[in-house]
DNA sequence: GGGCAT
DNA sequence: CGTA
DNA sequence: GCCC
């Protein structure tokens, strides 16, 4: 996987070749005292196309200059880019706020740092598009630049507004997994995915840092069998309610995995420096390593509990708690299993908790509001015990794997069913298909619509006629949209799902889809929550902790006062956080 | 000895 | 509690 | 079970 792009682009010293840079800029003055060429102005500066090298040396330059951080771009007088194309551009900021502001490129900054004062903005603009207003945005204030010279369209500024090709489908091959369900409607920048991946910086990504979400971690790795040794034990302490153990062991197999050397005799030591590899980790290591096995598991995988337990949570709604009540009243094997729901005896056992969850399962409620879930009608007190029933139905079918070209083309028959309701909408497939797998469990889906207006609501119209339609038979609603809700303190879930049971059209197989519709504020912080690995996430979001942050598929904002954060593309929550561009494809943190 | 995602 |  |  050759993840370090060929990278062309130095933004900064001389960031572009074409273009007018007054005075060679040499390596000038990295030694020089502070000044106030900038004082009293606020300068934002996009880290995209720019290396990290790049940034923090413009950081610096803007400290020196006596200019202060601007947070957002809103909050900007000077808005330093090495972007010149208006479309990628506005991935980042609203274009009526550009025209607001001073949109320069480095070099503007740089020399203006060199000169010890703000120079005019005529020769630096970034964008084509943006000369004019910059100009008199400038922070030099003498600008001389007449109306732009129109016509020369030969200008290195120039940022065509139609790009090459009339962009429909031209990502296909780059990454499939992001599509758009209408070539025809306008999109607005921020929410395409970038038409050149970012660069990864390996370097950057060190394999014994503490978070997951701060390594590389692959698919499949060099010590897999170790991990997937590993893994049983993790499992196994899931399914018996141990779970701070079991999150032990997570975070071993995650830093295991994204350690690029096989375990050795020889790499043993720096293995057990690992973070999250502790003594017991550790001696399992040793035991492993020396005897090519290790105890506990082969204890483990013998356990009639253990495989009884395990093969009760497969059943989609059996967790860990429920597995373990049913093996406490004595059911053994699925067939015992099987048995145990079609009597209608059903223990009081099972039946107590879990009344009021927040998500609806929305079968019963044939009455319109709802989608039906056929089979369930007429049902006997425990909605649970029905579910569980129904669930054991489809176990064979969502047990089979998806291959790619399938969830391919089970996204193309959702996209065009929603684009018939609802014309404009953008989606990525998310889960384990953006993470690389050749074989999914489920497809997971994220949607959005340039208006944000015709989202809330979307989900549940769009779910009913995909059942009307034959599509989907079943399906699990959470709520979202409640921000109408006055009474809402938080009025902040502008995210609705639905986790259906979905057959393609002319197909037999069930198969698990999830459908996201997140309002496009927050689509890139869903697409980025829903695509994983579970591990990745949670180490996202304590890395957000520390940060006094707090991270959430519909939302990101800061714990202390609640603002919330909108970043305009999957790498400004990389940024935000501090974090080094990690690849879908590299946050493979679970076994 | 508390925290471990939301 | 189960699920993502 | 590991980290701070």
């Amino acid at each position: 996987m050759s993840t370090k792009r060929p990278t062309n682009q130095r933004a900064s010293s001389s960031s572009t070749t074409a273009s007018p840079s007054p005075g060679p800029t040499s390596k000038r003055q990295r030694l020089s005292a502070p000044h106030n060429a900038l004082h009293g102005h606020k300068v934002y500066i996009i880290t995209a196309k720019l290396e990290s090298s790049t940034i923090s040396e413009l950081h610096e330059l803007v400290e020196r200059s006596g200019a202060a951080h601007a947070r957002s771009p809103e909050d900007a007088d000077v808005i330093v880019t090495a972007i010149g194309m208006r479309k990628r551009f506005e991935r980042h900021v609203d274009w009526k706020v550009a025209k607001s502001k001073a949109v320069v490129r480095p070099a503007w900054l740089e020399d203006s740092v060199a000169q010890g004062k703000a120079l005019p903005c005529e020769d630096y603009a970034a964008l084509r598009d943006l000369k004019e207003t910059t100009c008199a945005n400038c922070p030099s204030g003498r600008c001389t630049c007449g109306p732009t010279d129109s016509d020369s369209d030969t200008s290195p500024l120039n940022t065509p507004t139609k790009a090459k090709k009339p962009r429909s489908f031209d990502h296909s091959q780059r990454e499939s997994a992001v599509a758009r369900t209408s070539a025809r409607t306008e999109i607005p920048g921020y929410l395409l995915p970038p038409e050149t991946p970012y660069a990864v910086e390996m370097e950057k990504l060190r394999f014994n840092t503490r978070f997951s979400c701060q390594r590389a971690t692959p698919l499949r790795c060099i010590n897999q069998d170790l991990c997937d040794t590993l893994e049983i034990i993790r499992r196994s302490r899931l399914l018996v309610g141990e779970d701070r153990s079991a999150l032990s062991y997570g975070r071993a197999i995650a830093v295991i995995k994204s350690f690029p050397k096989r375990i050795t005799g020889e790499t043993r030591d720096e293995a057990k420096e690992l973070p999250n590899i502790g003594v017991k980790l550790s001696k399992m290591i040793n035991l492993w390593l020396d005897t090519g096995q290790i105890p506990e598991i082969e204890k483990i995988r013998h356990s009639e509990r253990f495989q009884a337990l395990s093969s009760f949570a497969e059943i989609y709604g059996i967790g860990p708690t429920t597995a373990r009540h049913l093996y406490a009243v004595g059911v053994r094997t699925m067939t015992e299993l099987e048995a145990y729901y079609e009597a209608d005896t059903a223990p009081e056992s099972l039946v107590h908790l879990q009344e009021d969850s927040q998500d609806a399962v929305d079968p019963s409620a044939e009455p319109d509001p709802g989608v039906s879930m056929t089979e369930a009608d007429h049902m006997g007190s425990n909605p649970q015990e029905t579910w569980i029933k129904i669930a054991l139905s489809w176990r064979h079918d969502l047990a089979k794997k998806i291959a790619r070209n399938e969830v391919e083309s089970i996204r193309d028959v959702i996209c065009a069913e929603l684009e018939k309701m609802q014309p404009g909408c953008v989606s990525t497939i998310v889960g384990g298909y953006r993470r690389g797998k050749t074989e999914c469990g489920d497809v997971d889906i994220v949607f959005t619509h340039p208006d944000g207006g015709r989202v809330p609501g979307l989900c549940r119209r769009f779910v009913r006629d995909l059942h009307n339609k034959g599509l989907v038979t079943h399906v699990i609603h959470s709520m979202g949209f409640h921000s109408h809700d006055p009474l809402r303190t938080h009025h902040w879930d502008s995210l609705e799902k639905a986790l259906t049971v979905f057959v393609p059209p002319g197909q037999t197989t069930r198969r698990r889809v999830d459908l996201i519709f997140a309002a496009p504020e927050v689509y890139w912080t869903a697409v980025v929550g829903w695509t994983g690995s579970m591990m990745f996430e949670r180490d996202l979001r304590s890395v957000a902790k520390l940060q006094g942050m707090k991270f959430d598929s519909s939302g990101i904002s800061r714990r202390r006062d609640s603002k919330l954060f909108h970043p305009r593309s999957e790498k400004e929550i990389f940024d935000m956080f501090g974090l080094a561009w990690i690849p879908p494809e590299l946050r493979n943190a679970d076994a």
